[in-house]
RNA sequence: CGGGCCGUAGCGCAGUCUGGUAGCGCGAUUGGUUUGGGACCAAUAGGCCGUGGGUUCAAAUCCCACCGGCCCGACCA
């Protein structure tokens, strides 16, 4: 291709806009246009970028006998509400919603669970026609939130979604694994420094689930991971090991004190001393959201700790969770917030602690009364005994929970997500097929999603530099560029012409820079535009010289044109 | 949805406090000179100052409402 004839548009400053490297540089390179909040246009450069990414993705499921198929973006309310996740989806905002001339209600896919469960129940009836593995790539639709990050987090992206049937749960197993080697795949061919946490499967249910995080600093997840053992999880999901806190002792009588005003573990350290916050136990009120039902709950954690909403949320087998307001909370327990506590507390209130609470003796609570706390607390003694859950976020420093060792953090880019769904779908949804006793059976499904318009900007995420984008050669817009410096020297022009064609005879998939700009202009678009290999033909072109430059690094020699398709090669590791 | 902030030429911004001719840089166009780090000279084009209402002799500027956008938080296959 020759870049005259494609539309390039490069910003001499940074968009107003654009906070993280990916974001600001792919606006810059004019990679990405903003339409509205959250979608964006792709440019041709851009373009080639997700196409070599989505065909890489292509090459790696088809080896594991995945179907590529083109599913509906419009999609029919019932479908939504056959599977329950109606709702939930209008509720938590994300669902775009629309009606159609006769007032039926549809959405923009979010994701295609329903729809693909749709399709497969009315192809295969048999346990012989399995296992299947369908998948698409295309558009996707969530009204987020808050947008941001360009790409990272759009209103309207680019996602491959796979899903695979299967007869019993071995069978999945097998499924999952495949595609768990197909992802590690994809991801180490475009070069990405990545790691497979273990995650929370959050609102699409199922079993287990991991996530494929690319590392950078602007990941808007953060994981936990212990090097000795192999051990990594998001921080949603990890445990940890904890160090233990000072021991209360042989259990003492309760003691009632005056404490007004003082409603933080930090005060509370002041007003005691002596009291470690790790022998302090907190009463957090929640106001939980069954799909029948809302209720506020009392949680126990210890002092030092912090509270884990996802564990809790799991735990309660709730649609969500947020923190009691400060009437919730008066209601609740007759105290102010600042001092609640599980003493006295009202029976239709549930009680329930963190693990690390088990066995503890002699804590300090809230008074449950405006003003007082509670020393020397016992529980199951001096109050009801809570029922005791996982429900702590671990942190850096703690733990491994395999090794002992201390677990590190890093910011992580979600840019896979494997599931094992089970029966979920298929069982709210009637979709079956015949055992080998003629008996109808729910499919056992996994679902495997890849963030295809993300993980290119994830890629720029992790390989940049001050001048621009370093894209991995595997999803370059070109692998090379061969750029003449002066277009209107003959010598130039024949000698690019010349190398352009040999590179491409050699498969090399390179570009002409036949632009007629300056060469300044040319080595700054090249920089930005982070082409991996970039030859520039100029004052030495009668000579048979050229200046080679790796983008990574920004290496720049000397090479004689009879040297020049050895060296690309080599460069890109051919 | 809570908190903070912003909408002025294609992009980046000044002007708004203190009402009175709408500006700068980059980019674009034309002509000329250039050609190794986003060239130079000259000329030109380009704005309903987000939208609507109000105050005023007069509004980009003051007031109200709405719309759009950004950041922090909550949220989030």
């Amino acid at each position: 291709m020759r870049l005259s004839q494609i539309l390039i548009s490069t910003l001499r400053e940074d968009p107003a806009d654009a906070e993280i490297p990916s974001h600001r540089l792919l606006a810059r390179a004019g990679l990405i246009v903003k339409i509205a909040a959250g979608v964006y246009t792709y440019a041709p450069l851009m373009w080639r970028v997700v196409q070599k990414f989505a065909q890489i993705v292509r090459e790696e499921l088809n080896r594991e006998g995945a179907n590529e198929v083109m599913l509906p973006i419009i999609q029919p309310k019932e479908l939504w509400v056959a599977s329950g996740r109606w709702d939930r989806y209008v509720n938590d905002g994300i669902m775009f919603t629309l009606k159609d001339r006769k007032g039926t209600e549809m959405c923009l896919g979010p994701t295609h669970e329903e729809v693909m469960t749709t399709y497969v129940n009315a192809q295969v009836n048999s346990y012989k026609q399995m296992p299947v593995n369908c998948y698409q790539i295309q558009d996707k639709f969530r009204d987020e939130i808050r947008p941001r990050f360009g790409l990272m987090r759009g209103r309207e992206f680019i996602m491959m979604d796979a899903y695979s049937f299967d007869a019993d749960v071995a069978a999945l197993d097998a499924a999952y694994q495949k595609m768990r080697n197909a992802y590690c795949r994809i991801f180490e061919r475009c070069g990405l420094d990545y790691t497979v946490v273990q995650a929370d499967s959050g609102a699409i249910g199922g079993a287990g689930s991991e996530e494929f995080m690319v590392i950078a600093d602007s990941g808007e997840d953060s994981i936990l991971y212990c090097q000795q053992s192999g051990y990594a999880a998001n921080v949603e999901k990890a445990a940890s090991k904890l160090p233990d806190a000072p021991n209360g002792g042989e259990p003492k009588k309760m003691e009632r004190h005056a404490t007004p005003d003082v409603k933080t573990v930090a005060q509370l350290q002041a007003f005691f001393p002596g009291w470690e916050a790790g022998r302090m136990a907190k009463t957090l009120l929640y106001h939980v959201t069954w799909k029948a039902k809302v209720k506020v709950i009392a949680v126990m954690m210890r002092g030092d700790l912090e509270i884990n909403e996802v564990k809790l949320t799991n735990t309660l087998d709730a649609l969500s969770v947020r923190l009691a307001t400060d009437d919730e909370i008066k209601a609740a327990t007759g105290a102010e917030t600042g001092f609640a506590g599980p003493v006295g507390l009202r029976d239709d209130v549930p009680l329930i602690a963190d693990e690390s609470l088990r066995d503890r003796t002699n804590l300090l609570c809230g008074g449950n009364e405006s003003g007082f706390h509670c020393l020397n607390v016992n529980l199951g003694v001096d109050c009801r005994m809570p029922s005791f859950k996982d429900l702590r976020t671990a942190r850096a420093g703690e733990g491994c929970p395999i090794s002992g060792h201390p677990l590190q953090q890093a910011r992580g880019i979600e840019v896979g997500h494997i599931f094992k769904l089970g029966i979920k779908y298929s069982k709210a949804m009637s979709a079956t097929f015949m055992d080998q006793q003629g008996k109808p059976q729910p499919f056992v499904m996994g679902c495997y999603g890849i963030g295809v318009s993300r993980t290119p900007a994830a890629a720029v995420e992790q390989h940049h530099d001050e001048k621009g984008i370093v894209w991995p050669a595997s999803i370059a817009p070109f692998e090379c560029v061969v750029a003449m410096l002066d277009p209107k020297r003959d010598e130039q022009v024949v000698l690019a012409e010349q190398i352009y064609q040999k590179l491409k005879a050699a498969g090399v998939d390179a570009c002409l820079d036949d632009r007629p700009l300056s060469p300044g202009a040319k080595f700054k678009d090249h920089e930005l535009l982070g082409f991996p290999v970039q030859i520039f033909v100029g004052r030495r072109a009668a000579e048979g010289f050229t200046e080679f430059l790796l983008r990574r690094g920004m290496q720049k020699s000397e090479v004689a044109v009879a040297d020049l398709t050895a060296q690309v090669l080599a460069a890109l590791g051919r």
